[in-house]
RNA sequence: UGGGGUAUGGGGUAAUUGGCAGCCCAGCGGAUUCUGGUUCCGUUAGUCUAGGUUCGAGUCCUAGUACCCCAACCA
């Protein structure tokens, strides 16, 4: 399906299966599952999941299963399961299978009427608020409740009526009957059944009694036949119970274990499904696939490979240490990674005007000449074979038209070139892209002392951007004739948010939104930038030279979304001299 | 307040389970380069604290400290 991602060789996961292999306790048998409630977008740090998950199977030969635990009706919707399968597979994992915590709702119920029957499992009449009450605190006794020793006769009665809907919800509840003193709220008699007149997406009205995460996730495992059910580091509390409810059933398999691991923090980053909900009925970004969210949808938008989220997950392995990993370090996976595969081209994104004096004109002259008699006349046109991506042959190259009429980057540019400046201030000489040498002769400024346009001649004995004698030149702009420009929107991300922990100091991540994350320029562009044949596919991914990554929106032709930027030297040579 | 989890350079993560503290990101220096990109070479910097065991401790013991999780009929 994919390259192997190879999970770190400290990880604790790969060590346990590795005993459990040693020791034959699942008779060499691994097999794991992604568990998402279908009640959001899958996110960034799912992604970490997932990659554990698939790649604890795939590393020992097991199989992993895409379960959606939906067990709770009033949160959860179609809508959600889609974009789920749809974010795996583009991920690039393929689930052995795909199932629901919702098919097992029969089994589920078979089980706890065994429990009943056992005793070790009771209806509660009372309200929510008064068995948390009763639950007690941290190192303050619990309270048992008053039907705590209702007969299992009685309890079974009830239970039945409760899934035949006699009661109103949340008028009586299914908890299991453990120890009301122990250190572990969770199991001071954990609620297992609900009742809940909620429509749900796929059983529809067919129950009003519903399970707990608690009560389905274990169980669900063992009728799978997982062996390690990874999930995350707030459920190692939860392990007693999950183990105290298998230990009490007939298992179709051997009982599963639970494995927690830390989940995925990135530094300016939120991973909350409330607060992302927040971003978007606020209006802050335009959906769950605004290039800016962390969501899969939304970084698939900004053109983040799924390759290189794999490789990012792979990296960081899965580990119990809660952490905050750099965004900076996710993005150096992405240039890796585009910088193999994203064709290049070239755009400019502060368009300067650079004029070629000595450029020849269709009518013998040359462009400096035309221009002093008022003439704007345009300058003839060559070809340039360009290639497409240097570090890749197999791309092969595209036409780019050149004439003596062109844009140039702004920032290309100095009337006084600061020092260590290597590009273009009159008198200079630099290459253009794959086409001459050019040497500044002067520049036009405006009243407000800004350039607007800059003048230049050219060497004709360096065409194709080498000189005979072998001078060499310290920079090469990139360029776009002015002629042949096509005019694009590039959306500028930054990060959504200031703060590295955003919300750390009010509590509030909102309160750390970056009013700056999108700037919207109008660039000039080669021709094959546009979409179609020798162009760029909606969503392909190339690089601006000099500039940075940028994905072809999926729908509007030349619309861009930056992915990220070019690693820039001259900027950290900028900031060092202040 | 009771229980549980976790601590390794600026950030993240390894250490064959008691034997040379390695790697990635970031930084810095250099080489190469028709992208101030890429690539290559070099380099700065670390075992939470205090004791103890041991020839030898990131790893074992004792006592502390810090951070995270748990008192939903959410997952």
């Amino acid at each position: 399906m994919i390259e192997p991602t190879v999970t770190s060789a400290g990880d604790f996961v790969a060590d346990t299966v590795r005993a459990d292999n040693a020791a034959g306790t699942y008779s060499g048998r691994v097999q794991t599952r992604f568990p998402p409630e279908p009640n959001g977008y899958l996110h960034i740090g799912h992604a970490k999941a997932i990659v554990a998950d698939f790649g604890i199977a795939e590393q020992f030969g097991g199989t992993c299963n895409l379960r959606f635990d939906d067990t709770n009706p009033d949160t959860e919707d179609t809508e959600y399961v889609d974009s789920i399968l749809d974010d795996i597979a583009w991920l690039g994992f393929a689930p052995a299978h795909v199932f629901y915590a919702s098919d097992y709702f029969a089994s589920l119920y078979d089980w706890a009427e065994s429990l009943v029957i056992l005793g070790l499992a009771y209806v509660d009449d009372q309200d929510q608020e008064t068995i948390s009450t009763q639950r007690g605190g941290f190192g303050k006794p619990g309270v048992e409740s008053p039907y705590r020793d209702r007969t299992p006769a009685e309890n079974l009665d009830l239970f039945r009526r409760m899934k035949a809907g006699e009661f109103a919800d949340g008028t009586k509840v299914l908890r299991a009957k453990i120890d009301m003193q122990s250190d572990n709220m969770a199991l001071r008699d954990p609620v297992m059944y609900r009742i809940r007149r909620g429509h749900h997406h796929r059983t529809h009205d067919a129950w009003v009694i519903y399970p707990t995460y608690d009560w389905a996730h274990g169980q669900s495992d063992a009728l799978e036949g997982v062996t390690h059910s990874m999930c995350s580091l707030e459920f190692v509390s939860h392990r007693p119970l999950y183990d105290w409810y298998l230990a009490h059933l007939e298992l179709p398999y051997e009982k599963p274990q639970q494995l927690e691991f830390a989940r995925l923090e990135l530094t300016h980053t939120i991973t909350s499904k409330r607060k992302l909900r927040q971003l978007i009925t606020e209006g802050i970004v335009d959906g769950w696939d605004d290039p800016r969210m962390p969501t899969l949808q939304g970084l698939r938008r900004r053109g983040y490979p799924a390759a290189a989220i794999r490789a990012f997950c792979a990296h960081i392995g899965v580990n119990k240490t809660n952490s905050r990993h750099s965004v900076e370090e996710l993005e150096s996976f992405v240039r890796t990674e585009l910088n193999r595969t994203a064709q290049r081209r070239m755009a400019v994104l502060k368009p300067l005007r650079l004029v070629i004096d000595d450029w020849p004109t269709a009518d013998g002259r040359t462009l400096g000449e035309a221009r002093a008699t008022g003439d704007t006349v345009a300058g003839v046109t060559e070809w340039f074979e360009i290639a497409n991506n240097p570090e890749c042959a197999e791309d092969g190259s595209r036409r780019v038209p050149f004439t003596g009429e062109l844009y140039i980057e702004a920032d290309d540019f100095a009337e006084v070139p600061p020092p260590k400046f290597f590009r273009l201030s009159v008198g200079r000489e630099v290459r253009l892209r794959g086409a001459y040498l050019v040497t500044a002769t002067g520049a036009v400024v405006d009243a407000q002392g800004a350039v607007t346009e800059v003048h230049a001649t050219y060497d004709p004995m360096s065409r194709g951007g080498n000189a005979p004698d072998g001078r060499k030149v310290k920079s090469t702009l990139h360029w776009v004739s002015a002629t042949h420009a096509l005019d694009a929107e590039v959306r500028l991300y930054e990060r959504l948010f200031a703060a590295e922990s955003p919300g750390e100091t009010t509590g509030d991540p909102l309160d750390d939104l970056n009013p700056g994350s999108v700037a919207v320029v109008q660039a000039k562009a080669e021709p094959a930038l546009a979409p179609g044949d020798g162009g760029v596919a909606p969503g392909q991914v190339v690089q601006f030279e000099r500039i940075g990554y940028f994905a072809a929106d999926r729908a509007a032709p030349l619309v861009f979304h930056r992915t990220v930027g070019l690693k820039d030297e001259w900027a950290a040579v900028q900031k060092r001299a202040g």
